[in-house]
DNA sequence: TCTGTTTCTTGACACCGTGTCAAGTTGACA
DNA sequence: TGTCAACTTGACACGGTGTCAAGAAACAGA
C-alpha cells in the first residue's frame, strides 16, 4: 500500500521536521531543507509543489509517526464529562510540543499564504471538534457553567488550548510542560465547570 | 516642543493606521502606505528607516490619539482587587480593536524581523504590568486562587487578554465585542479569584 | 530677487526567498 | 542497448524591502 513513499520524499519530510523543530523559526527555507536532506533545492519541488504543501505534508507525517489518534483514545473513552475534559487537555496539551515547530511556521505563513491559512484552519477545526465533544459531555452531565452556551464554551476552550497560549506560557513565561498541563486542567475546569 | 511632527510624517502614520485597520492584513506594503499618503515610496523612507520602525511609530501614534493612559485610569484607581481586575479587562479588551490592525502586522513580522519582535515584546510587557498590578491587588485582598503564584496568575491573565485570543473569539468565532468583554470578565474571575 | 537648505520625486539597482524552466546526468530495468 | 524516472545545474521571473544618486520644488533669509 503506497510504500511508494519514495524514500527521498520521506527524507525531505524528516528534514523539514527536524529543522522546524530545533530552529523552530519560520526562518527555515526550502534550500535549508534541501541541504539537510542532502539533495538539490529543485528536487524538493519535484516532490512538493510549494512550501505550503510541504508543511502540510509534514504535519500529516508527524501525526502519523506520533500517532495523534492513539493519544486521544483515553479522552474519547472517558464516561464522565469532566474526565473527558481533563484527558483531552492532557492529550492535546502534550501533543503541542511535538508539532510546535511546524505549527509556528504555519502561523507565520497564515497571513501571506492562502493555502497555508486554509490548511491551518482545517487543523484547528479538528481540535475544535475535540473541544466540542468534551464540552458536550460536560453539558450532558449537567456540569457546564450555565452562563455559557456549548458553542461559547468550546470557543473558550479552544483559545485556552491554542498553540499561541502554549507558546506564551512555556516559552515566554518559562513554565514547565508538567505545570502547563496541571494549571490548564485546573483553569479550564474553573472556567467551564459547574 | 517638537511640533516638528512635519505634517508629512503624520500623514504617513495616518495612512499606515488606516490601511492596517481596514485591510487588516500584513499585506500592507510600503508602497501602499506611500500611495495612500499621496507621496512617493522613497519619501516614506525619509521619515522611517524601516517598515518595522514605521509600525512602531504607528502604535505610539495610536496610543497617543486614542489615549490609552486615560482608559486605564479607572482600573488603576479601583480600591478592591476584583474591581481592578474587571476594569482592566474592560479597558484593555476594548482597546484591542483599536490596535488590532497594527498588532497583527507585528505578530506577522515577529518571526522575520528582530526589531519588530523586540518592539512587540516591549509592548506586551507593558500589558503584563497591568495584569500584574491587578493580580497583586487581588492577592492583597486575599482573593487570589491559592494554587497559583502571582506570577503564574499574571501569565494566565496575559494569555487570556492576548490579541490572538481576541482575534479567535471575535473574528474566527464571531463573538460580539460586548459578549467578549462579558465572558472574559467572568472567565478570568473564575480562573483567578477565590 | 538671488541663494541655499530641506523636502520630495524619479528611476535605477542590490538582495532575498519562492517558484519555473530547460538541458544534462545517473542509474535501474528490460 | 535504449528508455524512463529521479535528480542536478544553472538560469531566470517576480514581489517586496531597502539603498543610492540626480534633479525638482518649496521656502527660508538677506
Amino acid at each position: 500500500m503506497s510504500s511508494k513513499t519514495s524514500e527521498t520524499r520521506e527524507r525531505i519530510l524528516e528534514s523539514a521536521w527536524k529543522l522546524l523543530a530545533d530552529s523552530q523559526a519560520s526562518a527555515v527555507r526550502m534550500s535549508d531543507i534541501a541541504k539537510q536532506a542532502g539533495i538539490s533545492r529543485q528536487a524538493v519541488y519535484l516532490h512538493f509543489p510549494t512550501r505550503a504543501e510541504l508543511l502540510i505534508a509534514t504535519t500529516r507525517y508527524i501525526d502519523e509517526v506520533k500517532d495523534i489518534d492513539a493519544r486521544l483514545v483515553k479522552s474519547r473513552s472517558a464516561s464522565k464529562g469532566l474526565e473527558r475534559l481533563e484527558a483531552f487537555v492532557e492529550a492535546w496539551g502534550n501533543y503541542i510540543p511535538e508539532i510546535y515547530g511546524v505549527a509556528s511556521a504555519f502561523i507565520a505563513m497564515q497571513t501571506k499564504d492562502e493555502e497555508a491559512g486554509a490548511a491551518w484552519d482545517d487543523r484547528m477545526s479538528a481540535v475544535r471538534h475535540g473541544c466540542e465533544a468534551a464540552v458536550e459531555a460536560l453539558a450532558r452531565d449537567g456540569r457546564l457553567t450555565l452562563s455559557l452556551s456549548t458553542s461559547e464554551a468550546t470557543d473558550l476552550l479552544l483559545g485556552q488550548l491554542s498553540v499561541e497560549n502554549w507558546e506564551l506560557l512555556r516559552h515566554r513565561c518559562g513554565w514547565t510542560q508538567a505545570r502547563y498541563i496541571d494549571v490548564l486542567q485546573q483553569t479550564v475546569r474553573a472556567m467551564l465547570v459547574e
